[in-house]
DNA sequence: TCAATCCGTATC
DNA sequence: ATACGGATTGAC
């Protein structure tokens, strides 16, 4: 006698008969429960969040059983659920909320944003009774001293709130070396000592690292699970679980792990917003940042936005008072910031083109060289490469200089002016200065040759780069040049004496709407790795002084510049000041959603934009905008969301793409 | 008049 | 996808 007896002799559990189940079914039409009655047999096992197999369409499909009900509205005749796959509830009635209010918010299906929540089951990891929880090995940052919160005047009564239980919000802007992974173990443990669970949301493998370590640290041994994207599925699932079945408060990792579930949730953190990683590139494309503040929300937990920059999006929590502000006063952060200083013009360079010292501004020269005699590493942030390619002359092959910075030459887009990748000034009427031809040609000038070149600059000086194929975690103390891509800079022991951001072109030759709120991260992340002016450390940025980014950089002020951006972003109806949509597909098939979206009244219709056909192949595509004031926002992805299905229930052969809050704005 | 087929629609 | 119902068609 198996479990799977035929289907007449199955009779409905006694109590609660029927089961609320979403299909792993994408289509929009569908986006519903759908009920089964559940056998007898099954009665125990059939619980909320577990995962079944039913009957749909005349398929085998999976799904998830949402609740237990004692009836159905559904007028025909209830299938039984063909099996319950296996008891272990994975999904939490508090995550079902979640992905329900982010499928409408993005304008999805709850099977597409479960998809993102739950991960893939592994049966073998299943059956093992208790998940091996990982020790992280020790390395790296120090060991945190208690009391790091006391330097922003909000710091200690937030800790208080978060161990008392309160949904206490906060945007937290973390001062230039800060500790920021101790001190979201700090808040993290607070939390613990409430009683509460935590969920800490970091950028990349090496942040996560850094905050795993601070958060054993903190916690002792066997207190969180670290959810990293890179895991294989059978130690993702194991880990997963070990949060599922409240082995621990703590959950830490990266974007999908803000959907982790914990006991009693207390505290949801982010680090680093601004980081265009959190967005989440699986249907329907939800930022992990939104996901986040939903969940505080939702939960009415306390929430911690944190970073050394701050994105417009956390800025407007400060202006609706969602959340509160937590930063150093001016006297504390002066005395903890490094030297900043711009650097333009450079009479020394057009005197002596040849020397050594031209192959940077004078000043990034001297400053460099005055930290490495005292023996501190100097950190160099350099254009990613790939980007905008460089150039060299067409006839003897030598490199093209900025006249003004000795920076790389690119050819940006359509312009034939090239524009420095350093500074971004243009040189219209470019010669070589090794030649006198004036013709160009394309070349790639990488970390790696920049990192060439500060060698000969600085004889008998280790220099050493990080970028995407190889990221260097941390360096010693030491006299040393680090070239780093954004992003993959290391952290100095002790701090950099120096810090030269190269990289400005992101902010001078991209119009891209965040171009330069990322370039203001670029150089705060960067800078935060200089050591206090006290001890000598020095941040010189390659750009013009008068500049707002730079300006906000020089005076270390990231409220400011968001305040600034986001005002801007007001004026000229951007997000996160409006709510912006775009739908993409072919003509006809955007034409067809768009006619039978009902959309809420005063939406802006902006388009259609040619999309840059990915490998050439395929019919042409197109993007429509869609516009609306924070207001209409949920109607707005309602109407879409509607139009779509309406467009599955009638199988429309071309698909379109929609995404709310699209990451690539113009 | 009845069965075979086509089309649209729901999917429990 | 598949399956079902209702409409349509065509042969007797």
């Amino acid at each position: 006698m198996g479990t799977k007896g035929a289907r007449a002799e199955r009779e409905p559990a006694e109590r609660l008969p029927v089961a609320r189940v979403c299909v792993d079914v994408p289509l929009p039409h569908l986006d519903r429960p759908f009920d089964y009655l559940v056998a007898a047999e099954d009665d125990e096992a059939a619980q909320p969040g577990v995962r079944v197999k039913v009957r749909f369409a005349g398929q085998q499909v999976s799904g998830f059983l949402l609740e237990r009900a004692e009836a159905s509205g559904h007028q025909g005749r209830l299938a039984y659920l063909e099996r319950v796959v296996s008891a272990e509830r994975v999904l939490d009635p508090e995550i079902v909320r979640l992905a329900r209010a982010v499928a409408q918010r993005y304008a999805g299906s709850l099977t597409d944003v479960l998809r993102l929540a739950v991960p893939p089951r592994h049966a073998r990891v299943e059956a093992q009774a208790v998940p091996v929880v990982e020790t992280p090995e020790s390395g790296g940052d120090p060991p945190p001293a208690p009391g790091g919160w006391d330097a922003y005047p909000a710091g200690p009564p937030y800790l208080r709130a978060l161990e008392e239980g309160r949904a206490a919000r906060a945007v937290w802007s973390a001062l230039p070396g800060e500790q920021w992974p101790a001190r979201i173990a700090e808040a993290a443990a607070a939390t613990v000592r409430g009683g509460r669970g935590v969920v800490i949301v970091v950028a990349d493998a090496r942040d996560l690292d850094r905050v795993d370590r601070a958060l054993e640290a903190v916690l002792g041994a066997g207190r969180h699970v670290a959810l990293n994207a890179a895991l294989g599925p059978a130690e993702r699932y194991r880990r997963f679980l070990a949060a599922s079945r409240h082995r621990v408060p703590v959950v830490v990792g990266t974007r999908a792990a803000v959907w982790a579930p914990v006991a009693r949730l207390g505290l949801v953190v982010i680090w680093d917003d601004g980081d265009d990683v959190h967005a989440e590139p699986r249907t329907p494309y939800p930022h992990a940042r939104e996901v986040l503040l939903t969940r505080a929300q939702l939960a009415d937990c306390a929430a911690l936005v944190g970073g050394f920059a701050r994105t417009g999006e956390a800025q407007l929590l400060l202006e609706t008072g969602w959340a509160r502000e937590i930063a150093a006063d001016r006297v504390v952060l002066r005395r903890r910031s490094p030297g900043m200083a711009p650097t333009g013009d450079d009479p020394q360079l057009a005197r002596d083109p040849g020397a050594v010292s031209a192959r940077l501004p004078s000043l990034c020269w001297q400053t460099a060289r005055q930290a490495l005699q005292a023996g501190a590493p100097v950190l160099v942030q350099v254009p990613r490469r790939g980007y905008l390619p460089s150039v060299a002359c067409a006839e003897c092959r030598t490199p093209a200089r900025c006249p003004h910075c000795a920076g790389p030459l690119g050819l940006s887009g359509a312009r034939d002016v090239p524009v420095c990748h350093w500074c971004g000034r243009a040189s219209a009427a470019y010669s070589c200065p090794a030649c006198g031809a004036q013709r160009l040609r394309a070349s790639v000038t990488g970390a790696r040759r920049t990192a060439e070149e500060l060698g000969r600059a600085f004889p008998g000086v280790p220099v050493r780069t990080s970028g995407r194929d190889e990221i260097l975690t941390t360096v010693p103390a030491e006299a040393a040049v680090v070239v780093a891509t954004p992003g993959a800079e290391p952290v100095a022991e002790g701090g950099y004496g120096a810090v030269l951001l190269l990289d400005t072109w992101a902010l001078l030759s991209r119009s891209d709407l965040r171009a330069a709120e990322e370039t203001m991260r670029r150089w705060l992340n960067a800078s935060a790795l200089a050591r206090p002016a006290p001890e000598g450390g020095r941040v010189i940025v390659v750009a013009d002084g008068s500049l707002a980014p730079v300006q906000a950089l020089l005076r270390w002020d990231p409220g400011w510049f968001a305040a600034r951006e986001l005002a801007e972003r007001r004026e000229l109806g951007f997000p996160p000041a409006a709510r912006m949509a775009s739908v993409t597909g072919q003509p006809e098939a955007v034409a067809d959603l768009l006619a039978l979206a009902r959309l809420p009244e005063e939406t802006e219709i902006l388009g259609p934009v040619p999309v840059d056909e990915r490998d050439g192949a395929g019919p042409a595509q197109e993007r429509m905008l869609l516009r609306v004031g924070r207001g209409r926002a949920a109607a707005l992805a309602h109407a879409l969301h509607e139009a779509a299905g309406v467009r599955s229930a009638k199988k429309a052969a071309l698909s379109v793409r929609i995404q709310v809050d699209p990451a690539d704005l113009f």
